[in-house]
RNA sequence: GUCCCCAUCGUCUAGAGGCCUAGGACUCGGCCCUUUCAAGGCCGUAACACGGGUUCGAAUCCCGUUGGGGACGCCA
């Protein structure tokens, strides 16, 4: 036995990967990082059905992206590698290996060939469901095992294990000893007709093969430990450590995966093709017909996640966060989103200074400082608003130079037209000064990245032409129309003095907007908010010396001068 | 239906028999700051599911009830 403790993350490729199995990796990936072990990435691909090769893409790229990095599995921009030859990682990939334990085990006599059909069994769950009583797979009593053997080479057939008859204990590391007795481990199947192993049958195969120490999984897994022994017995392994961490799951209590995401999509998309009948075309042309017309018809039915994300790029829908890429095109630091998710079932138990529990903490912490026995085993309910305070606060605690690349990157892959274009190009970006007014403006009013650039985010106002925005009637009436002075006039009146201004920076500006109000007999507020409503369209904007400064003199006197062409009634 | 797991403010949690008049964070409400919007500061509302034990003493241990969740696939 190798010292070396090794953790894995084996998700199968049906899609982006979602925040539970984020949270899955991360606790593994920590686990192995406490313990100097290794953490390794495997690919669950067996069954034929289901699998893609972009998912596998988007579910490394939503792991990279984290910093939930392997050190073993699929190679992947610099990261991954098979250091003690232990790979290949895909297990579709390892048929051979299996078919050799099955081989050995029907030797043994400690599986068998089985010849049922599908349809047969479907028949006596639905029985066994009606007399409502479990359904539980019965081996022939009149089993001629050379019969069976010399058929298997002819006939369509599952390869089943011999159940033992003998309860399990599982040891779990967080929840304690749990006991399974004998009618709960049925002579399940090892290998489908397909010839590809099930999930049972690989995962001990490779987790023995791969030296997996610590086995960390969700806790739908728990009921299927007992059968995972029961292989390992039969094949004559070890057993790694066990722990099943608690489920994450909506606000409403039901689990978080997709079943909210899937609700969301179909009422939009419901409401998308009676809007516009090109819509269903489109839908159709992004994803089988057939599946599309059928999850519309049942509501219990969900799509699979590549088809919910394909669905929604066809429509544009704007549907609710559940994945990794959903968090990461709304514009949240990976940091954030492993912190928090982290804060899901674990915690430090550290009490800072001032007397408040430590909740914020980077990745190196918590490779530092994650253990079991500090994980928690009651469900926990996914907070999008605790995870948006968190975000909050991460962004603002960047330097600004910081948030700026930050935000840059973010720009670049979600919204390219306003990192490279903009209806006036680089009028933020392109001058250094200034796109640093930009961040240190943004940083104390964006939740997100995605924030500052929203069609009402607090940054929009300095991103576009100067004549794109239009003037709220009511910040209009109230700050411009109104008054003795009116707003309108003491535009006209201050206009002359921010040509002046120099250098044309905040300090700067607000100096000489206050020596304006000084010398007019007015307060601030009567000459910021006509300002404000002139240059952004709205009565709400950062202080009047960034938001000057951040538009540039020109653009602020182009648009008091449409301000006062259009706005103002004549 | 059967099996398994779980149970502290609305949410995430601290709490491993006396330190608990139950602490922190998010949310929500109020106040302060203020040229707007934020940010920030201060204050407040709010929980040991219920019933039995054990013990000098229980949020903490045991049993039951209730509630929630998961699993019962030739999916993983």
């Amino acid at each position: 036995m190798s010292a070396l403790a090794v953790t894995r993350f084996a998700p199968s490729p049906t899609g982006h990967l979602h925040v539970g199995g984020a949270r899955t990796a991360l606790f593994n990936w920590a686990l192995a990082q406490r313990l100097g072990g290794h953490f390794l990435l495997r690919i669950e691909d067996t069954d034929q059905a289901r699998n893609s090769r972009d998912a596998v893409r988007g579910i490394l790229d939503d792991l990279a992206w984290l910093g939930i990095h392997w050190q073993e599995g699929p190679q992947h921009d610099g990261v991954g590698g098979d250091p003690r030859g232990v790979g290949p990682f895909f297990q579709s990939e390892r048929l051979a290996r299996y078919d050799a334990a099955i081989a050995q085990l029907i030797e043994k006599d400690l599986a068998y060939p089985a010849f049922d059909t599908p349809d047969e069994l479907e028949a006596l769950r639905k029985r066994a469901s009606a007399e409502k009583r479990a359904f539980r797979y019965l081996r022939d009593a009149r089993w001629d095992r050379a019969a069976a053997l010399a058929r298997m080479a002819s006939e369509p057939h599952v390869v089943r294990l011999r159940a033992p008859d003998e309860t399990i204990v599982v040891s779990d590391q967080i929840l304690g000893e749990v006991a399974f007795g004998p009618e709960q481990i049925d002579d399940f199947v090892l290998r489908k007709r397909d010839g590809f192993p099930t999930y049972h049958l690989a995962v001990v195969v490779d987790d023995e093969a791969m030296g997996v120490t610590h086995v960390l999984r969700g806790p739908e897994h728990l009921n299927n430990t007992p059968k995972h022994i029961a292989l390992q017995r039969a094949l004559g392994y070890g057993s790694p450590i066990y722990a099943h961490i608690p489920l994450i799951q909506n606000a409403d209590g039901s689990k978080l995966s997709k079943r909210d995401k899937d609700k969301a999509a179909r009422a939009l998309a419901q409401r998308a093709f009676a809007d516009d009948a090109t819509q269903r075309a489109r839908a159709d042309a992004a994803l089988d017909p057939k599946r599309l017309a059928a999850w519309l018809g049942d509501t219990k039915s969900q799509l699979e996640t590549r088809e919910i994300d394909a669905l929604e790029r066809a429509l544009g829908l704007d549907l609710p966060s559940v994945t990794v890429e959903d968090f990461r095109h709304a514009g949240y630091l990976p940091e954030t989103v492993t912190n928090y998710l982290a804060l899901l079932g674990w915690n430090p138990g550290e009490k800072l200074a001032d007397g408040r529990d430590r909740e914020q903490f980077s990745m190196d912490d918590l490779a530092a400082k994650f253990s079991l026995a500090r994980v928690g085993r009651g469900n926990a309910k996914f907070d999008r608003a605790k995870l948006l305070a968190f975000s909050q606060e991460a962004l603002a605690a960047l330097p600004d130079a910081e948030w700026l690349a930050r935000w840059r990157v973010w720009c670049e892959r979600y919204a390219a037209e306003v990192a490279t274009s903009g209806a006036d190009p680089q009028r933020v970006l392109a001058d250094p000064a200034r796109a640093l007014v930009f961040a240190a403006s943004m940083k104390s009013r964006c939740a997100t990245l995605a924030a500052a650039s929203a069609p009402n985010g607090p940054g929009r106002f300095a991103l576009v032409a100067d004549g794109a925005f239009a003037y709220e009637p009511q910040a209009v009436a109230k700050f411009l129309a109104k008054g003795e002075p009116s707003g309108f006039a003491l535009l006209e009146r201050v206009r002359g003095g921010i040509e002046a201004i120099a250098p044309f920076a905040p300090a700067a500006i607000e100096a000489a907007v206050a020596a304006f109000c000084a010398a007019n007999g007015v307060g601030m507020g009567k000459v910021a908010q006509p300002l404000r409503v002139a240059l952004t369209g709205s009565a709400a904007s950062p202080p009047l010396g960034e938001t000057l400064a951040l538009l540039g003199r020109a653009a602020v006197l182009a648009r008091i001068d449409r301000c006062l062409r259009e706005a103002r009634p004549h």
